[in-house]
Formats: C-alpha cells, structure tokens, sequence
DNA sequence: GAGTTTAATTAACATATGTTAATCTGATTT
DNA sequence: AAATCAGATTAACATATGTTAATTAAACTC
C-alpha cells in the first residue's frame, strides 16, 4: 500500500517498521478521476499529497485566462499550493489530475503533529524541500537564460515518459509558450534533426 | 553582533539566550569588498552565507556570456549555492558583493553538527526554506505569465529600496532582459505616467 | 456511428524583445 | 585636467514568439 511512500522517505531518512507504520497513520488516501481538482484557486489548501500512481499539474490562470503549468505532479512527488498550506491563506493555484490518480494526503494539524513527535519527518521535510527548492531555482535559470526551443529539448531530456503522457498543449504550458509556438518549434526541430 | 541573526531566527523559533549563544559559535565571520566573489562557479560551496550587511548578487554566466542574475542578497536574507553546498558538486553560481558587505557564514560540518545538536535549527531551516520555496515558486510564474515591463512593474513595487540601490543593468539581468530593453521600457512607461 | 468537443497543425500578420552600434553622462584613475 | 571606464540612452534593424483564424485529426458522448 505505502511501499512507494516509505522508499521515498527512506531516501532520506532510515525507519524502522514501527516508525513507518506510526507515521502511516498521519496520511490518509484519496483517489482522483481524470480532471477532477485537488485544490482550486480561492480556497485554502488543507492537505499536501503525494502522488502514489497517476499524473496531477498545479498551475495558474492569468488575467487573460490563459493557464501556466507550474508543475507536474508524477508519481513519486508531492503536489500542494505550500503558501496556502502553510498560512491558511486562499490558494492562488489550482491543482488537477491529468489522469486518474491516488494521493497520500498529509493535513495541516496532522503534519504539525507528526513534525513535533518525530523529528526524523522534520529532517525529511527539510531534505525535501531543500530539493525542491534547487530544482525551483534551476527552472528559474532555465527561463531566464534559453529559448523557447532550448527550453523544449531540456524539457524532453528531463522528462521523456511525460512527452509521451501528456498532450502537448500542457507542455507548451509549462514551458510558457502557446501551444502554436510549440508546434512550430516542433517542425523546425524535425526538419534540423530528422528521426 | 549578531542581533539581525538573532531577529531573523526568533521570527520562525523561540531562542533562550544560551541556545543563541551556542548557535552563534557555529557562524564565522566575512567581510567581503564591493566585486569581491562569495563564490565562483566551479568552486565547491563550502558555505551558506548570512547577510548582515550589504548586498550580493547571485548569477549564472550562459554560453553567449550574458549573466542572469537569480537573486539579490539583501541584509536578512541567505546567500548559498544550495545544490554545491548539500551535495559537494561544482557550484554553477556566481556570487559576488555589489557593495561592501559583512556575511555570516555556516561551513557545511558546521551545520550538520548544529542539525544534529538542536531541533530547533533543524526546524528552523526547514521553515526557512518553505518560505524561500513559495518565493521562487512565484517567481516562475511571474516569468512565464507576466511581460517584461509588468515584471520590471513588479519588481518596483517589491524592492523599492533595491531600485535605489544597484544600477538598472544589475535590475535587466534580473529581468532576464537586456539593459536596452529596460531602458525602451522605462521610457515608455515615463511617457504613458508621467512622474 | 453521427455528432461534438479537444488537440495539433499551418499560415499570415503583429508585437515584444534582442542585436548592433553610436552617443552621452558621470565616476574613477592617473 | 586628461584620460579612461562603466552605465544609460537612443535608433535602426532582426528575430522569436504571440495572435488570429482556418483546417485537420483524434477522442469522447449520445
């Protein structure tokens, strides 16, 4: 049941099986359909969840109503809006599955509660995030410093099973282009590299 | 000596004087000169850096040679590369002092130890760098959604005191557009509401 | 299986930002 | 004071990406 949430703690931090299965009892399961939402923007975040098999995205919608992906959410990550959770504050980003998934969802209290009375959880997050905020940053570079086509290839490099998995649309998304663009992009690459 | 430090924790966990004074005797002390380097890339990081006084820069050299400034190192604020620092790996930042300014520096050892001997800091840390985390996070989407001048617009609104400080072309790097752009943008912004 | 929505492609044109190069200013150095 | 240098501005032109709109293809729905 848990097996991939304990590797993926286990990275990090050793447990013993008592320890896991007591922190098991902090997550509680919820299974997703295919474009339900985990979170919408305006409402405040409850719960973090990681993403035992499925694919979620978190992203935005801007003035003109257009969607920016912020991230996927792919089995083995945690998806959440972290300013909401952690302030109560309305979230500002929606949160939806892209195709049937199951999350292990840790809430507020609970989460505090697991942090007090097991330190090791508290280095866990520590490590965690710490890893993700590198990972944050080094997009951060991405954007600034490539193309739109540089940013594309990377892409396809990082993430080989999602260009499979997903539509193009919402990688186009992701990486902060039109779908438009992105097909362009796709023509000159074929017509430069062909398979 | 070390008030600021001391604020800046108490902002996220509750200190006793001796649990500071202890914490206080992991730190060391920098002064580093207007250019001087924290760090250049390729160096392994052995420190993160507490700014005390001044103001750093952190950025990135791409192929064309163009920098790309990922933050600005502000009194209050944390100066690191993350990755190089937690796994040993070359850094790929450049970080260097825009004007003289005084650092206080944690060596990795010396952290790791401080991990281990107070929950506290471990907590602390961690609360940190969920903060830091939702920034960067908000920084993507204010990359991929928002044009140049609603960024440069932003940007304004948010370090008042920066755009003081350090010259545009330090600001356009931040951007992640050129100081010519900037300074079209800057022109048309004086036409449309004139100061 | 017909009809309807969703995704991908293409093309013509529009626009924001980059590039190159020249000028100007003020600061720093000698 | 002269000389040098870094930063800011401007202009003409180049290019990447956006916009609009039409077409096709594929995936659901009834």
């Amino acid at each position: 049941m848990f097996q991939l949430l304990r590797t993926h703690i286990e990275k990090r931090v050793r447990l013993t099986d008592e320890e896991f299965e007591s922190i098991t009892r902090y997550f509680s399961v919820k299974k997703l359909r295919k474009r339900q939402f985990f979170l919408q923007e305006g409402n405040v975040a409850k719960h973090i969840g990681f993403v035992n098999s499925g694919c979620l995205r978190i992203y935005t919608i801007d003035q003109k109503g257009a969607e920016h992906i912020i991230q996927f959410g792919i089995e083995d990550w945690w998806v959440a809006d972290l300013n909401s959770y952690l302030t109560g504050q309305p979230a500002t980003y929606n949160i939806d599955a892209m195709e049937d998934s199951e999350l292990f969802l840790l809430e507020k209290t609970a989460r505090d509660k697991l942090l007090d009375s097991c330190p090791k959880m508290e280095r866990f997050f520590r490590i965690l995030i710490e890893s993700n905020y590198v990972a944050t940053r080094q997009r951060i570079v991405d954007t600034l410093s490539a193309s739109a086509e540089e940013r594309y290839l990377k892409f396809i490099r990082t993430y080989p099973k999602l260009v499979e998995q997903i539509p193009q649309n919402q990688i186009a998304s992701y990486l902060g282009i039109t779908p438009q663009s992105l097909s362009r992009i796709r023509k000159e690459l074929s017509g430069r590299q062909p398979a």
